[in-house]
DNA sequence: AAGGTTCTGGACCATTTGGTCCAGAATAGG
DNA sequence: CCTATTCTGGACCAAATGGTCCAGAACCTT
């Protein structure tokens, strides 16, 4: 999975595959069928995890608008901790494949669907407790973070300095109130 | 160009550049020396573009709060009218080039600081106007604001419904108020 | 029409691509 | 210990990869 998270889908070649996992050629493509089914159940278990992720997180019950900051500053320091900047996955595959690919592209849509999903459920949360402004509607104000959010991602794979990063992560947030 | 900018750079194989430019083989090597050189031109003339597009309405002279909006939703109005969501050239190297490439990375870093710079410029005018809230920092404006950019142009690849852009866009400006 | 220059089509190259297949090694169960 | 099953390494495949090279067509200029 990693493979394909750091070099994107085409430039992976089946040996680069092979390698990162291990595997012999005849037992992957027993497992797999192909290198495009391969790349798909990597990408449905990386938003599964993703989404998982961001679940936990708002059912943790601690204030809305802090957790939404963390959300948004993990794009920052996860780059800068590893090896190389892989992004997002998703994210990735929006750029590289969905206008292409219609089984990918659903497979993305229904990824940010379900992040649009929770940031709705926690901007809500928020402005009822009244952490978050109520001046804006709660699923522009969630379509905006997701939006932010891409952003964020893009950037930090360009290799953007980290106060640039902070400066985004820190003006996003005073939409919230 | 439109072929590297639709497909990306893995993806393009030869005989896919050779076609959309009425080239002889023989004399795209004689022009461009190889594959990757031929990228590199494509994205710089991209970007010279792009900057002078920008440029030209920043200096247009007209209200800067209205122009950010222009630019903003120009990302919006074009994929939806053209054939394939080609996105942008630069946001689509940062994705799938800049981490592995240090000098399309340089190239993609040039080109943002120059969007940032552009977007500082339109920011003080417009904070000096009056058009746009002094409350918050310029640089910081200009940098959310090529955050935004980018996130939006992830969505548009992705599919995602105009309405949601448009919100995107609609709160992405609330923040110069 | 002759000459020189520019461009082209395609032959050719080694390498790599994704993918198939199978003999045999390793493992597990009795 | 012997059989079943699972897994592996590598031979093999056709096609495509990026790239080189050159004979000749097409184009100017004189």
């Amino acid at each position: 999975m990693h493979v394909f998270w750091s070099k994107g889908y085409a430039a992976t070649s089946m040996t680069d595959l092979l390698d990162a996992m291990g595997l012999s050629k005849s037992s992957f493509y027993e497992f797999f069928g192909n290198k495009h089914d391969a790349f798909m159940a990597a990408l449905r278990r990386y938003a599964d995890r993703e989404v998982a992720r961001l679940d936990a997180s708002v059912c943790s019950g601690g204030c809305a608008r802090r957790l939404i900051e963390i959300q948004l500053r993990g794009v920052i320091d996860r780059p800068t901790g590893e090896g190389d900047r892989r992004g997002c996955l998703t994210v990735n595959c929006a750029v590289e494949l969905a206008p292409h690919d219609p089984v990918i592209e659903s497979a993305v849509t229904a990824h940010m669907d379900r992040m649009e999903e929770l940031f709705h459920r926690l901007i809500a949360r928020g402005q009822a407790e009244g952490g978050i402004s109520s001046r804006q509607d709660a699923r522009m104000l969630a379509r905006y973070l997701l939006n932010g959010l891409c952003g964020l991602q893009v950037m930090a794979k360009a290799g953007r300095d980290a106060k640039s990063l902070e400066d985004v992560v820190s003006t996003i947030l005073t939409a919230l109130d």
